[in-house]
DNA sequence: TCAAAAGTGTTAGATTTACACCCATGA
DNA sequence: TCATGGGTGTAAATCTAACACTTTTGA
């Protein structure tokens, strides 16, 4: 990737040698990790599981896998993704490219982070536990594998950002959610709270989240209504502002 | 990074085969691409040359280098644009991984971005030609090699939205600097005009911007304040709002 | 004397924030 | 009947955006 062939030393060194310009040298392990964000109970959650092969086994950790010569990194972490929960066509999105050379105790891995949102009604509970991974509140992570709570920091502070820009808050709840349902998530991922009637007012602004004539009266005596978010409608004119 | 062992099915067989948790065979060449960003006849400019190098000898490129196994992809990142501006201690920031499979016609090629400013001043002439690479306007920016122009566009997009996060103009800009220049290149970074009088009325609130008693005389007649970023006082109290 | 860039305030409109009460229901 | 969450509107404050003229000076 060089231009001109003034390479430093070592390098060097091994072009002159007659070295293919692609150094097998400097190939590396590259791994993906995921992580997964959930709502249940009114608490923003991540799936996390103990490390079940060393180094750092027993550690919490998040879910992850190396990527594959045959597939790009969006792939590889689409299949991770599915590997653990069986879902296919998460919302997911790059964080960021962990590439410290001791981060891994075992070897040198370069871990390239997605997020993932999903709604844990969709998430089957027998292969949650075959996997053996539990859903943590956010704000109460253990300690973990070597620099992965910074890699949720990161994940935290990007999904904060992008559920001002982009309708995700649908990924993580039920096809049909009450208003304050949908309060209590944006109030959980940005860790603040924020006042009702403002709220419903600039949720009444966004054609593409529908009120239903359903009522769910599970959250309360009097019942809410259940609303859905219309994607059709979002598609034509997305005037989205959170 | 699998919790359990069960993994899809040709990693299961190395793994049954004995072969180490870290396989050898997942091992990939990652990079870093640096985009430079500089400013200069009112123009945001990037510098990119030709590769000499095959495959793609003759197109235009970012300038990147190998990730070594002994530095971390920050670290690269730095060396690369070392070698390149003979600088250390750029402002420099992380944009994305590229890493589709075929993105690079030689062999598969994991991509970290990162792009810097160096105010363009303190880039040695002699050194820019002896790396053959020129500063070039980003709004006429040649069709590049594999996947350039999307990083560029990229880290542009990410660079606009630190300008308003973070005083990074000053890394753009000479030490003095008058405020005309800071407008146009926040309006070269930013791809729209904006009003002088708002403008000014917002630089006068960030106490960081100092004006000195010196005047410019080379972009006027009458001549301009010259002004320039306190460091000391941002670092005590930044309240930045751009 | 005039062309060219520097410098300077005000106002209308839009957006944001703060705030309090009644409603419907099941226990 | 009362405790609980559901639902609603207004006014003040803040922020944003639009806008035009005077100054200085070298050519």
């Amino acid at each position: 990737m060089n231009f001109t062939d003034s390479l430093t030393t070592d390098t060097l060194t091994e072009e002159r040698k007659g070295m293919t310009y692609y150094d097998e040298h400097s190939k590396v392990l590259v791994s993906v990790d995921c992580i997964i964000f959930g709502f249940d109970e009114g608490k923003l959650r991540v799936l996390i599981g103990r490390r079940q092969l060393n180094p750092g086994r027993g550690l919490w950790s998040l879910y992850g896998g190396f990527v594959r010569n045959n597939e790009s990194i969006d792939d590889a972490a689409n299949r991770v993704l599915f590997e653990l929960t069986g879902l296919n066509n998460l919302y997911m999105r790059q964080v960021w490219a962990f590439g410290n050379v001791d981060r891994d105790p075992g070897e040198r891995v370069i871990s390239i982070v997605y997020y993932a949102l999903i709604n844990t009604n969709d998430y089957d509970e027998e292969l949650r536990k075959q996997h053996e991974v539990e859903w943590i509140n956010i704000d109460e992570l253990p300690q973990m594998y070597s620099d992965h709570n910074e890699m949720v920091a990161k994940a935290r502070r990007m999904m904060q950002e992008n559920i001002s820009r982009e309708p995700i808050s649908f990924r993580l709840l039920p096809e049909l959610f009450t208003l304050t349902q949908l309060q209590r998530l944006y109030e959980a991922v940005c860790g603040e709270e924020v006042d009702k009637r403002n709220f419903r007012k600039r949720i009444k602004e966004m054609d593409f989240i529908e009120k239903t004539e359903l009522i769910d009266k599970t959250g309360s005596k009097r019942g809410a209504y259940l609303y859905r978010f219309n994607k059709k409608v979002y598609n034509e004119e997305p005037n989205f502002k959170l």
